[in-house]
DNA sequence: CCGATACTTCGCTCGCGGCCGAAGTAAATC
DNA sequence: GATTTACTTCGGCCGCGAGCGAAGTATCGG
């Protein structure tokens, strides 16, 4: 019962549909203006503006300037890692009905959460690289096997920021499929790694990844996996 | 932007100062009567009711009526995460003037979080068995060493019922200490064999541990702690 | 059966906070 | 310097929801 009022002031923050839509918005990982989050959240610019103000001063989103521009990020990937806790309880909830879309169907597909990949593409290469024994997954913790290191090392990943830590994978459930996909330092690295390989692109003004034709080839050859 | 609504709806349930104080309270891993909670959140027990009402709704507490008192417990270990998760981005937010009390102090210095051991107690326990290299805690995961299984199971914890899991340690930051502590199956087990040792007993009505004088043997014994 | 305890439901008040319109600042463009 | 774009601050409206008092429903003890 101490610092609850703590809890409470950072909850009713997440607790207002357009914040929330805009720190979801944000879970993308990439920076965006105030004008995309007004649009992400369906309310005026005047009325975002307030709303990224008390997120700032509560540090949960960072400001860049830059000209006339300013762009918002979440915070650090504790603030990412708060998000999906959230989500991991708001879909043990009672079930909901909500209205399928197109858009909704390509997220589904493929799509960056925060800094790794999520989603039908997230989730297999978790699979699969679950199946190989190239990482090992539990519920709340994972770890990268000696010949995971190896497979990542040919593909590319650079993990040397982070050799001197051992655990480094946290395996992060997947709201639409509700089977963990690959996040952490392990997740963000291989992600990056896929952008590098031009395996997968972001599609323009949302969190939706599409993946490209020498992505499917990739995927197939070092994964096993067909997308 | 999808789910963004159910994340909303989560976020301001936890984000109602009374409704944080029971959460935070049922975080002490007991189940409470709902009067023991009207009084924790400092309302009615009217006002009480319609809260437990909602948290019962949206499923994040559950219900055990045994006579005329209903016991309330969190739905599972994805709640205590969650709230967790909350707090450790409130503690990243602007310092905060916080009067210190007698029973801070008490929680300060050992309490239970959900199912495990925190406060400087429990930071001790983590720095201790990372120091002997019974474990190794990232920032995000955590992992049990061969030889931490092996002094695990001399101490007595009983770790069968999660044996076909290589991984199953999560570091808990500690919004006092702000050191990771160890939470997850192994966490729990832990603080359990703790109680049956008798090393480690409730203060009447809190979250908070006291350390019996056999406890403070055991530690230095086992962990070279003292406590 | 009676009173006590535990908890709920109902009806009401009231204040906080989200929302937008209007007006103001700041930076790029002409 | 004038215009457009990006974003902010101000002021006022309004609705949701937390809060309590009062009254109602279960379960215990005697």
């Amino acid at each position: 019962m101490p610092n609850a009022p703590h809890i409470a002031e950072v909850a009713s923050l997440v607790g207002d549909p357009a914040r929330a839509n805009m720190l979801c918005a944000l879970l993308g990982g990439r920076a965006l203006t105030a004008t995309e989050l007004a649009f992400a959240a369906g309310v005026t610019p005047q009325t975002t503006s307030g709303h990224l103000g008390k997120l700032f001063s509560a540090r949960l989103v960072v400001l860049m300037k830059q000209g006339r521009h300013r762009y918002y990020r979440l915070a650090g990937p504790h603030v990412a890692q708060m998000l999906e806790s959230i989500m991991n309880v708001a879909l043990t909830g009672p079930p909901r009905f909500q209205p399928k879309s197109k858009l909704d169907d390509k997220l589904r597909h493929a799509r960056t959460c925060y800094d790794h990949i999520a989603g039908v593409l997230g989730v297999g290469l978790a699979e699969r690289m679950s199946a190989h024994e190239f990482v090992v997954l539990g519920d709340e913790a994972g770890e990268v096997t000696p010949s995971g290191m190896d497979f990542l090392g040919k593909l590319g990943v650079d993990l040397s920021a982070y050799k001197k830590r051992r655990v480094f994978c946290r395996p992060c459930l997947d709201w639409t499929e509700r089977r963990p996909h690959i996040g952490g330092a392990v997740g963000a690295a291989l992600a990056q790694r896929c952008f590098e390989l031009k395996w997968i692109e972001r599609i323009r003004d949302t969190r939706a990844l599409s993946i490209t034709p020498s992505g499917r080839r990739g995927l197939l050859e070092f994964f096993d996996l067909s997308a």
